[in-house]
Parts: C-alpha cells; sequence; structure tokens
DNA sequence: TGACAGATTTGGAACGTTCCAATTAACTAA
DNA sequence: TTAGTTAATTGGAACGTTCCAAATCTGTCA
C-alpha cells in the first residue's frame, strides 16, 4: 500500500507543472488556465494526494487554522451533547472541524485539554466550564488572542463573551405559572447551591414568590447534583417535610426526571398529585410521560447561536467581548397538571 | 497583547542557547544539562511559550500525529455520547486530543468529515457508521494505512477492525427470560429493518423462540425509529392487535422508554401488566421508574475498548483487521416484572 | 602534554505548503 | 517591428519544528 506521502511536488512532477500552480490549483485561484486546472486536478484524484492542512497552517501563520475546540463539563448530559450537535453544525458547514473535549466538571483535565488545544492552533474556543473555573484560567488564552465564548455558565471575571440562558427569568415565570393554577407551597429543587446558574435560578423563585405574595421558606429549596439522580434525592427529601409542597420548579430537566421518579415511587402521579417544572427542554422532555411542563433552552439553537458568535470574532480579528443572555420561555405541557392538555388527552383514550 | 507568536528561537535567544538544545527540553531529553534545562524552563514560561505542534508534525512526518478522530451517527442519543466519552478517557490520558463529529447518519456529511479528518491528519479513526455507509467509502483510508476501529455497527467487505455488542446472544437472552417469567406472546419492537444490527437482534429472537418452542409470528417483529418515539409507535401498534403481546423486548433502551410512555398512556402499568426489556443500558436506565431491564453494553466501556484498540494499532504501525463481540449481559431489572425485586421495593414503601 | 572519552551543545537541512517577485507567452496597438 | 499589456506560470524563501552529524567542552589517563 502506498506508504509516503504524496505531496504537492509529486503532483507537479507528473503534471508537468511547478509545485506553485498546483497551489494554486488547490486554492481554485482564478488565475490558472482550465485545461492546467483539469490537468492537475487528474492527477491529484490518480495518485491520491491529500492535502496537509498542517504545512499550510505552518506557512500561513498569520492567518487562523480551521479548528475550533469545544470544551464542555459534562457530555453524559444530554443538554451538551445537543449543545455540542448544534456547535458542529455551524462550525462543519464554515468548514470548520471542531476538537471536542469533555472535563467531567475537573478543572485540572480543563486546563490539559485547553492546552492541548492551543499546541493544535485552535481558532477560537467555545467552553462550558467546569465548576471552579477562574478567570486566571482562561488568561493566557485571551492574551494569545484567541476568541472564547462562554456557554451555559459565565465566570466572574473574566473578559470574554458569553451565551447564557435567562436564568432568572426562566424560573420566575414558571414559579408565577404554578402560583397562578393555584399552588402555595412550591419546591425548587436541585442543581448546586455553589454555582452562579442556581443562584441565578433561585434569585428568579425569590422574585416570583414575592410577586405572587407567596412566603419564601428555605426549606422548600433543596440542592443536590443536577442529575436525575440527585432529583430522586431531592423530593425525597421534600416529601419528608412535615408540610410537603404540592409543587415543584426544578433546578433542569434531568433533576425534573428525577423528581418524577422519585414520585412514582411514592405512589404519586406527576402532573396530577404533584406539578413539576424542568429547565433546558431536552429532547425527552415532550416524549416522557407525563410530557415536561419545562423552560425551554433549546440547546442545539444555544450550540448554533455560540458556534455564529465564535466564527463572527474569529472573522473580525479580535472582537471584544459581548454577553449574549438567550432568551427562554416557558412550555406548557402535562407535568405541571395544567389541565386542559390532559383532560383531552385522556378523553381520548 | 502579544500578536507575534513566540518560537523556540525567541526561547533560545532569550536564554543564550541554541534552538536544538531548546528542543531538546521540549523532549525531555536526557541529554541536556540540568541547569540549562532548568533556565530555559523559566524563559519558556516567562514568554509564554505554546509549542506548535503543527510545525513538530511536519517535521516528523514519519511519526503520526497525536489526533484520533471520532465520527458517529447520532451524538444526540445519549448511547453515543457515552461511548464518545469513553474514548475520550483513554485517548486523553494517553495523551492525544480527539476530533469528533456528528453525521447524523448521513453519508455524504460522513465522507465530508472523514475527508477533512484526514487533511488534518488524525493517527486513526472511531467509526460509527452512518445508515448506508458502503465498504468504497472507507478505501481511501485504508489505503493510507490509517487504522480504523468500526464500532457498532459493521460494515460489509471493510477490512477493518471492529467492535460491536453480541447482538444476537444478547436479545436471545432476553427473549428467554421472558419466556422462563411464564410470557408466550412476545414482541420485537422497534429498530430499522434495513441494518444489520436489527438483522442480528432479529435472528436472537427467531432463535430463543425456537428454543422455547413458541410460535414466531411476524405481526409481533414490528420495526420504528429507534428513538423514544418510534417506541411509543412501536407500542401503540403492538396493542392494536387482535392478541396483544404480554411483553416486548426493544431494539434499545430508547425504544423501551419510548414503549414504557405509550404503556402508561393506555393505563397499562410497564412492568405489571406488561414487561418490557432495552438494549444497551444507558445510565438512565437504572434511575428510570420502573428501572429497565436490559441488555448491557455499557457504552462508556465499549468506547474505552474501541479507544484501546485503536492506539494499539497506531502503535503497532499496522495492524490486521480485527474482530471483536463485546461479551453481553442481561441486567434483570423492574420493567420486566421479575418479581421479587419488586415486591422488595413494594413492601418497603 | 597529548589523546581519548563522555557529556553537552550546535548549525544546517528537511518536512509540505503558501506567497512574492520575477519570468515567460501570447496578444494588441502604434 | 517594437513596446506595452494581460494572462499564466514559476523558482525561491519562509513558516516552526526535529534530526543528524559535527563541534565544543570537560576531565582522565598514560
Amino acid at each position: 500500500m502506498g506508504k509516503e506521502r504524496v505531496t504537492v511536488i509529486d503532483i507537479a512532477r507528473a503534471a508537468g507543472v511547478s509545485k506553485s500552480t498546483v497551489s494554486l490549483v488547490l486554492q481554485a485561484s482564478p488565475l490558472v488556465n482550465e485545461v492546467t486546472r483539469a490537468k492537475v486536478n487528474a492527477v491529484i484524484r490518480e495518485l491520491g494526494y491529500v492535502y496537509n492542512r498542517g504545512a499550510a497552517n505552518l506557512r500561513q501563520s498569520n492567518a487562523k487554522s480551521k479548528i475550533v475546540g469545544i470544551v464542555v463539563n459534562d457530555l453524559t448530559n444530554s443538554f451538551f451533547a445537543e449543545l455540542a450537535v448544534g456547535v458542529d453544525m455551524v462550525v462543519q458547514s464554515a468548514g470548520y472541524v471542531q476538537f471536542l473535549a469533555n472535563t467531567a466538571e475537573n478543572p485540572d483535565r480543563q486546563r490539559e485539554v485547553i492546552a492541548s488545544m492551543r499546541e493544535h492552533g485552535i481558532a477560537g474556543l467555545i467552553l462550558s466550564p467546569a465548576r471552579g473555573t477562574e478567570a486566571a484560567d482562561l488568561k493566557p488564552l485571551m492574551a494569545s488572542g484567541i476568541p472564547v465564548v462562554n456557554v451555559v455558565r459565565q465566570i466572574a471575571g473574566a473578559k470574554v463573551s458569553s451565551l447564557i440562558s435567562d436564568n432568572r427569568a426562566g424560573i420566575r415565570d414558571a414559579v408565577r405559572h404554578l402560583a397562578g393554577l393555584g399552588h402555595h407551597r412550591i419546591a425548587f429543587l436541585g442543581g448546586f447551591p455553589d454555582t452562579a446558574v442556581f443562584a441565578e435560578r433561585l434569585e428568579g423563585y425569590r422574585e416570583a414568590l414575592a410577586d405572587m405574595d407567596l412566603a419564601a421558606r428555605n426549606e422548600l429549596v433543596i440542592g443536590s447534583a443536577p442529575s436525575r439522580a440527585g432529583g430522586v434525592a431531592a423530593i425525597e427529601r421534600a416529601l419528608a417535610l412535615s408540610e410537603r409542597p404540592t409543587a415543584a420548579v426544578c433546578f433542569n430537566d434531568a433533576v425534573a426526571f428525577g423528581v418524577c421518579d422519585g414520585l412514582r415511587a411514592h405512589r404519586l402521579d406527576p402532573g396530577e398529585d404533584f406539578a413539576v417544572i424542568g429547565f433546558d427542554d431536552v429532547i425527552e422532555a415532550q416524549t416522557a410521560v407525563p410530557a415536561l411542563t419545562t423552560v425551554s433552552v433549546d440547546p442545539q439553537g444555544m450550540g448554533r447561536r455560540a458556534a455564529q458568535l465564535l466564527l463572527k470574532q474569529i472573522n473580525a480579528g479580535r472582537a471584544d467581548a459581548e454577553a449574549i443572555v438567550g432568551s427562554v420561555r416557558l412550555v406548557v405541557r402535562q407535568s405541571c397538571g395544567a389541565a386542559s392538555d390532559k383532560r383531552e388527552r385522556l378523553a381520548l383514550l
């Protein structure tokens, strides 16, 4: 099998032109004659030439590479998987290729992968930071002028662009909706209390309670890992309270699903005996039973927007930090017991 | 901000040594004197030097790069997300970095991303092929001596290593288990009938039925998209049969979850009124309610094994195609109604 | 002292591409 | 014919690294 690399010089020799001409053909330059171009292209196909982007990059070190990095903190969470898919869509169609790494919430690993990506010369980075990431971690990246777009989580003090969803408004709307349905004891379940996102959502929760003249009671705020298992644990604690809540807004959809699981284990019917609202609107939210009422964030869309923002910055040379807060909207389905929908559904059976 | 690239020559000048020495330091060569090494390292830190792997790769074009590609057909399916996480774990700790691309089952896109990865000089590729991938698509890759490991799906006629799970045995065991519980009408639900994986699983289904002296009835085999929504559709059709099945083995866990959803919509309690078994053992399988009985494949583990196999081949120069079929094991939980477990659980409440 | 060995260090050349300036070819206008 | 113009092509040099062979330095031994 062909072991030696076929280079542009081999092509040139075989086609009877100079390497410069071959290079021009590769760049689809209008300078080269049609017949020459055809001949060169034929030889390229024939010899099975593959372009060496590394060498090209080296020469045009002023220009940027066609690689973007994406680093997420938990790829097993489908929210981030969707996010990555969204990013992939737009970078791929812009002719870029994506380095993806998963940090599993480990800041050390995050440092490593970012360093590795730098060595490979990424043109930009989309980052969903691991818990405990500090502004200092991004300093060297910023200094070398590589655009960074932060998603989902913000890093205090870092001068990078960010794209986060409107956490406060999302939870606020959810709580108002529940209050509107007549609930007085509404819990806030799940999430790590030491994160900025948690703080923002909790703020929305408190704000809505105040708006609706409901008492904010601390025992109704129950943190947990932001996962399905965490949701089970949280609802367990909530149901053990002397005065049980009748509804809950959850930190995210994974927690909400866990809460539904936990309710069933107690012979409670989510949506019927207890209202549940999630956050994120992951794909499963609409097909689950009961379909999950949730704050829609559209992770794929977010990925696409992040990628677009990043590409814009890459093309613009150096762009100044831009903070976009993505609007968010409550999608009412069955899990909050917003009756009409459910009754219709039952009537159908 | 520092715009110009800091090169090994800059380091050399600042440290008062030659670029060759700096290079040796970078490679942690034992040839260089301790005090020189320290000085050089200090300067490297001070000037914020970042290694240019592209240039290095170019020079040692005999050696391979430190990039592996991973191409999956559906990253939104958590099975593949987990797989990618598994791959990432081992390649990261081997000092590699992973290019990840999602083809969304589109063979054209798959061709593009593979071409792009080649241009970037990947050392190897892990591929979960899009539906309709042909052996010819991999020909050029193979010809250039880049190791490829196929996962999940096999490609007829391609001489590449593959790592697939024992589809036949998995479903066979599942069906036997159901038959052992006294079920006579067992359905096979979900999956695209034109895929090799489907064929293998169906074979296991038929084999088990024959073993247990049960009739194989065609109307009990119902294909669908291998997704949660597909599962809902499939169980819908199954319940419309004049003679309903009482149990189902599903193409994968996503389908199984959909089947549970569909059952609930009909006021049937999965695990109680109808037995359901999945395939894959995705993370949610154990925390779902009812916990899903499923054929365990451990996607992360599979990713790790695939990555190890690939790295082995990369290091070995060129390895010959190896076909590993991963063993598989039935994990009995609640959704198949294998009583004991469930009764205990109820007693606890 | 001179020769030799081992430990360090070093100047090119090379990797595969792009870019620049310069060359050649083919016409056109005067 | 000749100069001028446009179109097409081309030979280096350069990008940032590694590798090789050769050079330098130190110390030791006869």
